[in-house]
DNA sequence: TTCCGACAGTGGGGTCGCAAT
DNA sequence: ATTGCGACCCCACTATCGGAA
């Protein structure tokens, strides 16, 4: 047999201090596992202690192995093997025989991670990696009571990389430095993790998400109807200029208090129009189209390759600059 | 008393599968 | 064949409420 991870021969915890070895706990490969969840921060912070590594855009997964069983979760519980065989059979061997492992399966376009990759439109497959960030479950032993820095070191032990199975690395160092770095090469964001902390199931302060974001100005082209408890409006839909034209960018419907709705609302009834002032099709049955005069500040996170705003959130409206400026940046 | 964290609810892009047209 | 819808994946955000401080 082929082998495999180190652990697979001796006592992974052999090298644990006692006070450590004392949090394990015995039980057998776990059926579900909620992943642990970090809270989003807006402003980059430098408190010493701090581990961070490279927040990848794609899908968390939970992977099982007991035996020759292996099993891959998303953060809902559901099955992922079927979109993932290639992963799901390199654990067979990479991981220990009796693990639960934490990670991030992404795809790559160039160097930066790509969500849209991992979609596979049309069914051709990208290629996907899954990167280990965590172990939950080693040898028999629940080990989430230990700190991260112990679990990271039990994951050397824990999962052999190779193929599509690779590790995440992890700085240390003034985390306003290290984001600015990471934004500078083009990545999403940053996780920083304190290296003492168990592994908590659901969300926990104990993860910080930092995100590096775009923003751009828009020009609102109409909105569509408000929902539920919802007043005013639901999104706004939003263009920029380009050969003269008003391309159609995508919807914003977050980001925006009661009263900003109310204020919105009051600015572009009197803007209100028959016909969209989109020059691509917008599918949008019941729209309100108006002249495009507002422009708005919107952050998100890029575009997408339909040329949409992905993740978008209404930041305010800017009364400084002519809707005819509005171009895509 | 005030403040904070968790949750519900509403909103986004994209893909897939299925039912209705 | 096309369209619409819900369920997933990825989310952001506001409002609310109960418990902590």
């Amino acid at each position: 047999m082929p082998v495999s991870a180190p652990a697979a021969a001796g006592d992974p915890f052999a090298t644990l201090p006692d006070e450590l070895r004392a949090l394990l706990r015995a039980e057998s490969v776990p059926r579900r596992v909620e992943p642990m969840a970090a809270v989003l921060v807006h402003e980059p912070f430098s408190e010493p202690g701090w581990l961070f590594e490279r927040k990848l855009d794609g899908i968390r997964c939970i992977a099982l192995r007991d035996g020759d069983r292996v099993r891959l979760r998303s953060r809902n519980d559901l099955p992922l093997d079927g979109r993932f065989p290639g992963i799901a059979a390199a654990l067979a061997t990479a991981a220990a025989p009796r693990c639960a492992l934490d990670g991030e399966i992404v795809a790559f376009d160039g160097a930066r991670t790509s969500f849209e990759r991992l979609q596979s439109r049309g069914g051709r497959p990208a290629r996907a990696f899954l990167y280990v960030f965590d172990v939950l479950h080693l040898a028999g032993r629940d080990t989430t009571a230990l700190p991260l820095r112990a679990r990271k070191r039990l994951l050397r032990a824990a999962v052999a990389p190779g193929g599509p199975i690779r590790t995440t690395p992890h700085r240390t160092g003034d985390g306003a430095a290290l984001l600015a770095d990471a934004c500078r090469r083009g990545w999403e964001g940053l996780i920083a993790k304190r290296p003492d902390a168990p592994y908590a199931h659901g969300r926990s302060a104990d993860w910080r998400k930092l995100k590096c974001s775009a923003e751009q100005e828009l020009v609102v082209g109409g909105y569509t109807a408000p929902r539920g408890s919802r007043t005013d409006l639901g999104a706004l839909l939003l263009g920029y200029h380009e050969g003269g034209r008003l391309r159609y960018a995508g919807k914003v419907g977050t980001g925006f208090t009661r009263a900003a709705l109310r204020d919105l609302a009051a600015r572009l009834g009197p803007l209100r129009t028959g016909a969209s002032p989109f020059a691509d099709p917008v599918r949008e049955a019941g729209a309100t189209w108006v002249e495009p005069r507002l422009v708005a500040q919107v952050a998100f996170t890029e575009w997408t390759r339909d040329g949409r705003l992905r993740h978008p959130r209404f930041l305010g409206l800017r009364d400084d600059t002519p809707a005819a400026k509005v171009v895509r940046e």
